[in-house]
DNA sequence: GTAATAGTGTCTGTTAGACAGTATTAG
DNA sequence: CTAATACTGTCTAACAGACACTATTAC
C-alpha cells in the first residue's frame, strides 16, 4: 500500500494499517533519562565551637557495566515503552540508589549523534533536589557498582572573547571538580556563547574528562546553571532544607548554590514573605537560638508582575 | 551470550557484541520534534492616522495526512537516525513552511504514553521567534496542506483553589484561541499547580479541542509561558524586531508578549543599556520621527549578579 | 566575662513608577 | 492650527546594600 492509498483510509483504518506496515519502517533511537540530583550537606571535620560550613553535592553511581565501566555517571537508564519520562527517571533513581520522593524537573534533552558508543541514544536529563534529612541510606543496585555523593566545584579558568564579522564569540574554559572522600573525578568543559545580532546561542563541549562517563559533565554544568538561575526567582531552594528550618540555614543554602556570600539583612527581607514563623526555636551552639520557619505555600513569585 | 559474559569483554568487544545482539532487544519509541514559532505582526485594517496595533502570531500547518488529517498542528516531524534534534527541527520547519534562519531554543520533551494514536512517540518541542521582515513568503510543503499565521489569544476563564491535607491545589481553566483570516481553532486546557511543602508541580491537560492536532495546545501554552518569562530577563524579544528598530516598536513587542501596557519612561530606562543609537531616524506618521537603534551585543543580563 | 551567631534599627544611594511637560511631524 | 506620537525632566515611594547595634547562648 503506497502513501496515497494509505491516506485515503479513514483515521481508524489508517492507524491499524500504519501499525502493521509503517511503524518500524525507519530506524529508531533509544531514549534514556539522566538525573542530576543535588543536596546541600555539612562539611566533614569542623571546629566544635563554630557553625559548620556547607557545600553542594551531587549523587553519582559507578557504572558496573560497559560502556564506561568503572566510571562515574548520573543515575538513569532506558525509558520503557509503557512509561513516561517522569516515571522512568524516578524508577531508575530508586533502582540504582534507593532515593525516592524528591523534587525533580525536566532539564534538557541531549541528542548529539555520537553521544553513546553503543548506538543512537537520546537522553532526557532531569534536575532534582533533596534535603539530607529525607535521604535514606544509599544503596547501590542494578547496573551500579557503587553510589556516592560528590562535592561539586566548578571554576572558570579562562575567558576569551573573539569578534568574527558581526558576531561576538565568548569561549570560557570551565573545570568541573567532583570529590568524594577518597575519589576525585574531573572534566574540562568549553562553554561557547555566540552573539549575532540579538541571537545568542550557548553550547557546552567536554574537552577532557577523567573518571566521568558519557557527556555527563555537560549535563552537570548545565544543571548547575539552571539551579543558580532558578534559585533567585523561585522557591526551588526550599527543597534543600528540612520542613522546618532557620533563616541562617536557608541563607547558607543560597550561598552554597550561588557560590558567594549574601547580605544578611537583605536576605532576610527577601525571604520574609516566603516563610511562616512556627514560633519554635532551635539551639545549635554557644550563641543565641534561631527561630524555626516553614515555607509559606501562599507565596507567589511577583518579580514578573 | 548472557549479561555476565558480555560484561567480561573489553569495551571495544562489548560494543561490537552489543550492536549485534542487544541493540534492538527492547521496543523503542520514535522521536519527533515540534516547533512553536512566533512572530509579532501588524493587525489588519487600521486607521491611517493612528499607529497600527500589533499582535502575537504563531505558525501552524494543516495536516495533509492521518492522523488528525485536516487539523492544524505545529511544524515538525521525525528525527532522522543521523541527525540531532536541532538539525531535525530546523529541517522540518524548512520543509513544511519554507522558514529558515530563526532563533530557536529547546523547550520541553513530551512523553505521555498515549500522545500519538499510531505508536509510542516522544516529542521534543522548540520555541522559535522570527521577525516579520526576515520571513520569506510562506509555502506549504511535504505533509502540510496549508500554512498560516494564527493570532494567539489565551484567556484564564476560571481559577479554583483547593486544599487537600497539606497540599494546596490550584486549577486554572484556560482557553486558547487561534485565529487566521477565516479560520478559528480553539482548545480548553486545564493548568494544575500542586504545592506540597516547597515542592510545586504544574501540569497542563487538554480538556477540549477543536481543529488542533495531538497535544499541541499544551505545547503552545507552555511555550507562551516560557516566552513571557524569558522576555523579562533576556534579550529574547529582540528576535521579534528588525535589526534596526525604534524604542516604541520594541516596547510594543514587549506589550504584545506580556499582554499589558508598560510605562514608557520605565521601559526606556530598562531598554537603554541593551541598545545602541544608530543616529538615524524614521518617520512613520504625522508626528515626531523616532530614533533607530540596534541591539547592543555587549549587553549582559545583570539581574542575577 | 568571652566568643560566637541570631536578629534588628537605620542610613544612603539607586531604581521603579508615574505625571506632566516639550519636540516634531503631516495635513 | 490640530492631532498624533516621540521623547525628556522630575517628583516620590520603594528597595537594595551596608553598617552598627542589640540579643542570647555555652563555656
Amino acid at each position: 500500500m503506497d502513501e496515497h492509498q494509505l491516506q485515503n483510509l479513514d483515521e481508524q483504518e489508517f492507524i491499524e494499517q500504519y501499525r502493521r506496515t509503517e511503524k518500524d519502517r525507519y530506524e529508531k533511537p533509544s531514549i534514556t533519562t539522566d538525573m542530576a540530583i543535588f543536596t546541600v550537606a555539612t562539611e566533614q571535620g569542623n571546629d566544635k565551637r563554630k557553625k559548620p560550613e556547607k557545600e553542594l553535592q551531587i549523587l553519582l553511581i559507578r557504572r558496573g557495566g560497559h560502556p564506561y565501566k568503572g566510571h562515574w555517571a548520573l543515575a538513569g537508564g532506558f525509558m520503557g515503552i509503557d512509561e513516561d519520562l517522569d516515571t522512568a527517571v524516578r524508577r531508575e533513581l530508586k533502582e540504582e540508589t534507593g532515593v525516592v520522593g524528591v523534587y525533580a524537573e525536566q532539564l534538557y534533552t541531549w541528542s548529539a549523534v555520537d553521544r553513546d558508543p553503543r548506538m543512537r541514544i537520546v537522553s532526557v536529563s532531569y534536575l532534582a533536589l533533596v534535603d539530607q534529612s529525607k535521604l535514606p541510606p544509599l544503596q547501590a543496585g542494578d547496573d551500579a557498582d557503587d553510589v556516592k555523593w560528590f562535592t561539586v566545584r566548578d571554576t572558570i579558568l579562562d575567558v576569551r572573547d573573539e569578534v568574527i564579522g558581526g558576531a561576538a564569540k565568548r569561549i570560557e574554559q570551565i573545570e568541573l571538580l567532583l570529590t568524594s572522600d577518597d575519589i576525585t573525578v574531573t572534566a574540562a568543559v568549553e562553554r561557547t556563547t555566540v552573539t549575532e545580532g540579538a541571537n545568542t546561542q550557548t553550547s557546552l563541549t567536554v574537552t577532557r574528562q577523567d573518571g566521568l562517563a558519557f557527556d555527563h559533565a555537560e549535563i552537570i554544568l548545565y544543571s548547575l546553571e539552571r539551579l543558580r538561575g532558578k534559585v533567585n526567582y523561585t522557591n526551588i531552594a526550599f527543597n534543600l532544607v528540612e520542613d522546618e528550618f532557620t533563616l541562617p540555614d536557608l541563607q547558607q543554602v543560597y550561598e552554597v548554590i550561588l557560590g558567594r556570600r549574601l547580605n544578611k539583612v537583605q536576605f532576610r527581607r527577601y525571604a520574609e514573605e516566603m516563610v511562616i514563623d512556627t514560633g519554635k526555636e532551635i539551639r545549635t551552639g554557644a550563641y543565641r537560638p534561631s527561630k524555626l520557619y516553614r515555607y509559606n505555600p501562599a507565596w507567589v513569585q511577583d518579580r514578573w508582575k
